[in-house]
DNA sequence: TCGTGCATGTAATGAGTTACATGATTAT
DNA sequence: ATAATCATGTAACTCATTACATGCACGA
């Protein structure tokens, strides 16, 4: 099975949110708001709008072509909105966690069900990382010799910690805040 | 510019502190120890040890051919130690900043300056991450409405301060903590 | 003997970056 | 005028992943 492709989710998300973007509003999108966690260049973006355009996911918004014959601007379908829910729902992992982040940034509703789902999932899959790398902590550097050995390797091990001990309690603040 | 290549200098890194490893051994680093912050599968490590042979920065530890026919073990040059050297000593910025844990887990010593350098750069990046993420938050989530409107956006931003702060913090301290 | 792991390698594919390219508009 | 920005597009190249492939060793 090929890598799932999530460029165009990233749009549908984009387009969801704001219909009538170009792809030079997408581009700009990429480098300032979600910029901070997903870039994408616009020679993929091109290419990629013509590929949605075809699987049907989303259409040119025709009403705004008068405006400035060459830009071209898109909305998203209701295939194109099915598919961006599809995505959003699909289970998360370990493996696909880094695309949490993005997904949120997708979920307007404070309300969601999908939202609460994914932090739920993201305490369950961290906590297991922590204790993971507390374990390793353990194997590795339980006495003083073994950290001057690898001095390195024992501070990033020991940040590695502190950055998961820090995610998992934002995670349950954030969850006891929703309700 | 072609966007620089870092799995030579992992693995040279690798065989600085471990001489005699085949890619056998590379791959299992990657899947184990090394495997939190960085990955290569062997189909990638195997062409790239010959790529480092033929540029003379890794040769074969014919002491220990006998031992084993198949397996092939390498060990680092001195042309490869400088270059590893070299890498190490690259000023951080904020494009390469990811790179800065990699660097740091194979720098052994305790008293390293390349190492207090490289935390330090990190405390610079950072904290002036820190204070643009604050900026955004000002400028995006000022009222309460804001927030409603657009709330996984807000916590992804929330959350990316809160690890930036505990980030520096972290960084402080244990710049403090190597005197 | 049959599956699993060790050890090495190549080939095909796909995704992303850089560079190349054009035409229009806007600011200096 | 001319430089920069808008807006779109294609081409070349690199990098990484997946799949394909071989031979040996070892235990059930």
């Amino acid at each position: 099975m090929p890598k799932p492709r999530i460029l165009p989710n990233v749009i549908l998300g984009l387009l969801d949110n704001h219909p009538n973007m170009s792809g030079r509003d997408i581009e700009n999108e990429f480098q300032t708001e979600i910029g901070e966690f997903w870039q994408a260049s616009h020679s993929q973006i091109y290419p990629e709008l013509k590929r949605m355009l075809t699987d049907g996911w989303i259409k040119i918004a025709t009403e705004y072509v008068d405006e400035d014959a060459k830009v071209i601007r898109y909305e998203i379908t209701a295939d194109g909105h099915d598919h961006l829910l599809d995505w959003l729902h699909e289970p998360i992992t370990a493996e696909n966690d880094a695309l949490s982040s993005l997904k949120l940034y997708f979920i307007h509703d404070r309300h969601s069900p999908t939202l609460a789902k994914i932090l739920r999932t993201q305490v369950e899959l961290h906590t297991k990382k922590l204790s993971h790398l507390r374990q390793r902590q353990q194997q590795l550097f339980s006495k003083d010799a073994q950290i001057d050995q690898q001095y390195g390797h024992f501070l990033i091990l020991t940040r590695a910690i502190e950055r998961e001990e820090n995610n998992v309690d934002w995670l349950q603040r954030t969850l006891a805040g929703l309700k």
